[in-house]
DNA sequence: AGCACGCCGACT
DNA sequence: GTCGGCGTGCTC
């Protein structure tokens, strides 16, 4: 008897091939199933998928084009078991809301390797990951602490309500431990039961892996505690997938790949910083990590925790009282640990206006960073670009340094003395000269992390530092000053060296970029300043306002988290506009202000969350060519769906913006362009959008895109 | 997405 | 005379 096999391979939503393709096999296959089959001239992994058509007489056979001839599958992957149907229906809401093919989101979600290795290979890795898991070696384990009263009051919550929670917590009121205590509780009711955790970046997971590994190793075994983000190799990825998928993974630590780790088990999902913007992904299916968390623990029946200190706008709206409508739980944790609320730093502005024109830093600073360097404290320097200066220029003929491939300037780096551009990487040697006129003398415009990092050296050259470890050098020692951003760091292991080094007092003075707000904790350090933040007030970017607001925040918690030291820590703003409500609300600490007045904005304005929105992004090898395509696409939809049935109120609600050029038009010799679709109503939007795929993928064929390379859609887009 | 086929420029 | 660029088209 031969079955007819329905099977999901790694395709993209827009290929001229099926979604869903039609395999033979001897042998009844359930979904789920990893599978070998032919595809062309290859060989891949395919999924075996439940059938989209409708049973018809023959059954459940799926439908396979006119005139294909139905290949047999190549070989079942033994020793794997099936993905659960949750993790496929996970993949098929994905697929459906993102719009992309579930072939594409499946085989995403899948270690890579699986792809590579032979059934026997996977059999073996199988077999290894089972072995390890039953040889427990019992460890000292890592005794909880004692909880404070918001604390326990928290955990009680999460114990009895149902979710999604909201765990408002300030930076140091110990939302690691809330996390930590409530994985202990859920392991601990049920045999089985798995929890996952995430956090936005991959910098933040040695450090948590440490603690969670500390605390659950010992009670629950080697492999109980696997990480997953794509800093790992792949071997050591297959291994930590195996480990979750077969369930010896007991707590699943990782970025937003991890949201589709298989975990049959699956008792609660920790999103921490839950508003970073690294939970939506940029390329492939554009998801949103923190919002599948959401899905999956509905689907799942497993409470869905977000943490944050400043909550995404979204989060925040949704965890408004019930009675107004509030879909989340909010848990409120005010204060820092063990220090109340007086430890939170002061937050001082320095109106800028009223200092020397062009300095770097205002005299106050300095003064300030003075006193704290010789008492042996350490200052955090942050300044939002790297590099030494963001434009070279030449005052004769005004010659700037754009980049020739992208519609950019290439920044100025003098440790080696390069141009270079940060968008598409073209590099080469500062010129001696101007190259268009020949004028010896070019300038720099604007200041990265190199310039502060040498400027600050030579204006603080005379203080000496008389901390206790240099008791025996009477004179005080020099001024030592570092910088982490993504140029020193971009050796394997060098960030957690340098932040090592922070630590262990070898370093006064930290310049770096948004780099050092997240995750470490200095104890030493009693200032941190923002040099120049007043970009964001300012930005074509709606949500500029609330990163930076967010950053601030972390920032100012990286400053007295020493209980002897965070009485005097203090966070200076470097600004133009000292009354700025942002800054007005960040001193006060006044998240909720600073969110209530947001949203009212975003719901004058219409914006998120009071609206829904995707994007279409188009690049091509002109701007004409990008922008034709999103016209045609769009006068097409509107003409062909306007005589379609019961379509008149989905078009009505969904509104179209013009094609417009992106923020950043060219890279690397790719225009870009882009079309806004907005809707008060997201099951129109996404219905519109589904119906809109082939329109789209049919424009591209039209004499007028010709040169277009690639195009996609992106719903719930972050930049607009 | 891969991978093959196919048609035009600088090298052994 | 070949190697190799990436443009178009196909895969159940």
């Amino acid at each position: 008897m031969v079955h007819h096999i329905p099977v999901l391979v790694h395709t993209p939503a827009h290929a001229a091939i099926g979604p869903v393709l039609t395999y033979s096999a001897e042998q009844k296959l359930s979904p789920g199933t990893l599978v070998r089959v032919p595809l062309g001239s290859r060989e891949t992994v395919g999924l075996v998928w439940t059938s989209a058509q409708e049973p018809n007489e023959a059954g459940t056979s799926p439908s396979v084009a006119a005139g294909h001839v139905v290949r047999p599958i190549a070989g079942v992957l033994h020793g794997v078991a099936p993905l659960s149907p949750q993790w496929c229906q996970l993949v098929t809401f994905t697929a459906q809301y993102y719009q992309r093919s579930a072939g594409e989101v499946a085989m995403a979600g899948l270690p890579p390797q699986l792809r590579e290795l032979t059934s026997q290979q996977l059999g073996r890795r199988f077999a290894a990951t089972a072995k390890r898991a039953t040889q427990q070696e019992p460890a000292q384990h890592d005794s909880a602490p004692v909880l404070t009263p918001q604390q326990k009051d928290v955990l009680v919550r999460l114990e009895v309500g149902a979710g999604p929670f909201l765990l408002f917590g300030a930076t140091g009121s110990g939302k690691t431990e809330v996390y930590l205590q409530a994985a202990m509780r859920v392991l601990a009711q049920e045999a089985a039961a798995q929890v996952l955790v995430m956090v936005p970046e991959i910098n933040l997971t040695p450090q948590l892996e440490a603690r969670f590994r500390a605390r659950f190793e010992p009670l629950y075994g080697v492999d109980s505690v696997v990480s997953m983000h794509s800093g790992m190799s792949n071997p050591k990825r297959l291994r930590s997938w195996l480990a979750a998928h077969q369930g010896p993974a007991r707590i699943v630590l990782g970025t937003r790949m991890a949201v589709f780790a298989s975990m049959p088990h699956l008792r609660l999902i920790v999103v921490d910083e839950e508003h970073d913007p690294s939970y939506k992904s940029s390329e492939g299916a554009r998801y949103s990590a923190r919002d599948l968390a959401l899905y999956r623990g509905r689907l799942a029946g497993a409470h869905v925790l977000l943490g944050s200190a400043t909550p995404s706008l979204e989060s925040w709206y949704h965890s408004r009282e019930a009675s107004e409508g509030g879909r989340y739980e909010r848990l409120l944790m005010p204060s820092r640990v063990g220090q109340g609320d007086l430890a939170l730093p002061l937050v001082r502005r320095v109106d800028m206006t009223h200092q020397p024109k062009g300095a770097v830093f205002s005299p106050p600073l300095l003064d300030a960073m003075r006193q704290r360097i010789s008492r042996g404290e350490q200052c955090l320097v942050f300044i939002n670009r790297r590099g030494y200066a963001p434009v070279l220029h030449c005052d004769a003929c005004g010659w700037k340094s754009a980049c020739t491939h992208c519609s950019a300037f290439r920044v100025f780096h003098k440790i080696d003395r390069t141009l270079r551009c940060h968008h598409c990487g073209f590099t080469d040697k500062v010129p001696r000269a101007c190259p268009e006129c020949g004028n010896l003398d070019i300038g720099t415009q604007g200041r990265g992390t190199e310039l502060v990092e040498e400027h600050i050296g030579e204006l603080l050259a005379d203080v000496r530092r008389y901390g206790s470890q240099s008791a025996q050098c009477p004179e005080g020692e020099p001024v030592r000053v570092a910088r982490i951003d993504a140029d020193s760091t971009r050796l394997k292991g060098a960030l957690q060296t340098q932040m090592a080094a922070v630590h262990d007092g070898e370093v006064d003075i930290l310049v770096g970029t948004q780099m050092i707000a997240k995750g470490h904790d200095f104890r030493r350090v009693t200032l941190v300043a923002a040099i120049n933040p007043d970009g964001a007030l300012y930005s074509v970017d709606y949500r500029a306002p609330e990163r930076l607001f967010s950053l601030l925040m972390q920032a100012a918690g990286r400053a007295g988290r020493d209980a002897s030291m965070g009485a005097h820590s203090e966070v200076w703003i470097q600004t133009h506009q000292p009354g700025h409500p942002l800054y007005a609300a960040l001193k006060n600490y006044d998240y909720p202000a600073f969110a209530q007045s947001q949203l009212q904005e975003r719901r004058q304005a219409g914006m998120p969350p009071f609206s829904f929105q995707a994007l279409v992004r188009a690049e091509a090898r002109t701007q004409e060519a990008a922008q034709a395509f999103l016209v045609a696409a769009s006068d097409a939809a509107r003409s062909e769906m306007a005589a379609w049935e019961g379509w008149g109120e989905i078009l009505q609600s969904v509104f179209l913006y013009s094609a417009v050029p992106m923020g950043m038009q060219r890279v690397a010799n790719v225009e870009r362009a882009q079309m806004l679709v907005e809707s008060a109503n997201r099951g129109a939007l996404q219905r519109f959008l589904s119906a809109w795929q082939p329109i789209l993928h049919r424009s591209r064929t039209l004499p007028a895109c010709k040169g277009l390379i690639r195009w996609a859609i992106d719903v719930d887009p972050t930049l607009v």
